[in-house]
DNA sequence: GGACAGAACTAACACGTGTTAGTCATGCTT
DNA sequence: AAGCATGACTAACACGTGTTAGTTCTGTCC
């Protein structure tokens, strides 16, 4: 189309040799010996004539493209939560290093049939990162049990299933023992997302057990759902302090949430940590620098997304996934927006 | 590998046909005419056994992968700025529609040579867009002169370059305007990248202009330049207010900045916007809810995605590309992080 | 002196697709 | 009745690569 491109062909014959030679050459095969300088003279016209084997041909020839399928469902809203980049960014160095491409694929809900499996079928890819996968998708348990290299972040409880999973148990223990310490009882709290998500159900979860453990209730008066968004987080704290203004401490599903449930108290007139104390979640980038400084509860996107990608490179080896990669502990981060009940 | 792919030439063999005969239903070319009867047989035959066609062999055969490459460079830090996700949410819009798919490239620095020539030359992308393009990127130059089908996100001012630009004018304009009315006169800024940046560099140089024109310096002492990300506002404002405690408004290079820019002020036991003005940029997601709501410069970084997207999907059909399509106007946000001046 | 091993290569196939040129009926015009 | 357009297909090539199964040549051993 553009240039006509420089082939095999063209080195070989500019080289004098054959065809063959120059992939035994340039794939360093030892499927036959090739003599010292006719190797130099191969690679010197092979730079020189500036050949790049065409990925497609490769890709025919021998069924591995070097790429995988990063999947980011919508409602995993890329465009408004902090933790996807940071998951890139471990995801891609990880593929940089092994000279992997990284294929993104956004979903939108509508598309109800076989979403990413187009992706598999059409063999675009060798392998899949799946970030947010839900229990009750069919095809992607199809997927799994079909033994395609796959990798879940976030965990489906499926046998089968490699994850790299984030469990929020460590530090959310803490930040609850922390709030309770600090004299707090009427505790509400906003999740990231509306149920169905195995992170935000889990997270939810987790965190009426602990208050539980010190005897106090967590019930569907305390809890408005959000969506990732700190506008989720504005508008549900609004609805949430309206119908429970009792309540002197909120655990936000996440650190963007967290700004803005200081935004909606703000907005009320209360102030952070004087009024209401407010934990976040993630540990973003920001968290430590915004007014206040939030109090919140680490987990290492960065270091998850890398795993993930570490797992899927074994995995595309055939080698097993040892277990102990697969899930990472949070940490409490005690910050300034948390404080003694008034 | 994993499992016997099912080829064209199982579903003629199914359907009693010729392989040509089914590519030419399944690809509703007309280079020939094929009777309604076989037509459906082949179809019904394709759909049960499943059929996909092998994404590498037709890239090879047609020339086309489909598929185009999105390169981030890393100064452009994917990690610690909302403005991103965004654009990669309307480029994916765009491109999901058209059945096109995006391959993801982050660029380490480190990497010298022909970063993502490597992408072009091995043919496994038919375009490209190039975020935070840099002037005196020679790679960068030649590609765009070699007419490859390349969408720039900023302009570096080549006659030769297809770019979608978000310049800040208006809204800065009316930003400047605005916190000039208010009283103040003592005004520093924070760009959000150090210099080199085209887009970065411009909104400083457009400020200092519109300053100018209400005779109010902007020196070197009321410049410190950030890195996208809170902290680095958080920093800069500490040293910026060190040496310049006069200051009474500060123009943050991006909402996450100026997240920062508040939180250090607050650090500083001042007040937003009682004590000192803050104007953001971006006006991201969070731009609204957040305590005090900040007031902004809109740029509506999910359109600049969708119309780069365009632009390529044009550029890749031969058509031009309208001028009209490739500025977009930005638009000053008033809310509450500015305040008349103490 | 012939067998033989190994070095240094090459011819030819296969990967799965899209497409061009060609075949063979069949019905229609003149 | 000969020509001819058209409908309905198919044989065969090309895309650029990796690899298997040879082939030629040269020096060495019995």
């Amino acid at each position: 189309m553009t240039r006509s491109r420089v082939t095999s062909h063209d080195v070989a014959r500019a080289a004098g040799v054959s065809r063959t030679t120059v992939s035994i050459v340039l794939n360093r095969s030892n499927s036959a010996v090739i003599g010292e300088d006719t190797r130099k003279r191969v690679e010197a016209v092979a730079a020189d004539l500036g050949y790049r084997p065409n990925s497609a041909a490769r890709m025919l020839k021998s069924g591995v493209t070097e790429t995988v399928g990063l999947v980011v469902t919508e409602s995993r809203s890329l465009s408004v939560d902090g933790y996807i980049p940071l998951l890139f960014n471990g995801v891609g160095s990880v593929l940089r290093r092994k000279g992997y491409h990284l294929l993104l694929e956004t979903l939108s809900r509508t598309r109800g049939k076989n979403p990413y499996t187009d992706l598999v079928e059409s063999r675009r890819i060798d392998g899949l990162l799946l970030l947010s996968p839900r229990k009750d998708d069919a095809n992607l348990i199809e997927l799994i049990e079909s033994d395609f290299p796959i990798v879940l972040l976030g965990s489906i409880g499926h046998p089968m299933e490699i994850s790299v999973d984030t469990p929020s148990t460590e530090g959310l223990r803490d930040a609850v023992a922390h709030i309770v310490a600090l004299g707090h009882r009427k505790i509400g709290t906003i999740p990231f997302s509306p149920p169905g998500f195995s992170a935000a159900d889990m997270r939810l979860s987790e965190l009426r057990s602990f208050l539980f453990d010190h005897s106090i209730p967590l019930d569907d008066t305390a809890i408005v759902f959000g969506d990732f968004s700190a506008e989720s987080g504005f508008k549900a704290t609004v609805k949430l302090m309206a119908s429970r203004p009792d309540i002197t401490a909120i655990f936000a599903g996440n650190d963007t949430i967290a700004l803005g449930v200081i935004g909606a108290l703000a907005n009320l007139g209360l102030s952070v940590p004087r009024d209401v104390s407010v934990v976040g979640f993630d540990d973003l980038p920001f968290a430590g620098y915004v007014a206040p400084p939030l109090t919140t509860v680490r987990v290492d996107a960065t270091h998850q997304g890398r795993s993930a990608a570490e797992a899927l490179m074994l995995r595309l080896k055939g080698k097993p996934v040892p277990e102990q990669c697969q899930k990472f502990a949070s940490v409490f981060i005690r910050r300034e927006s948390t404080a003694c009940v008034p």
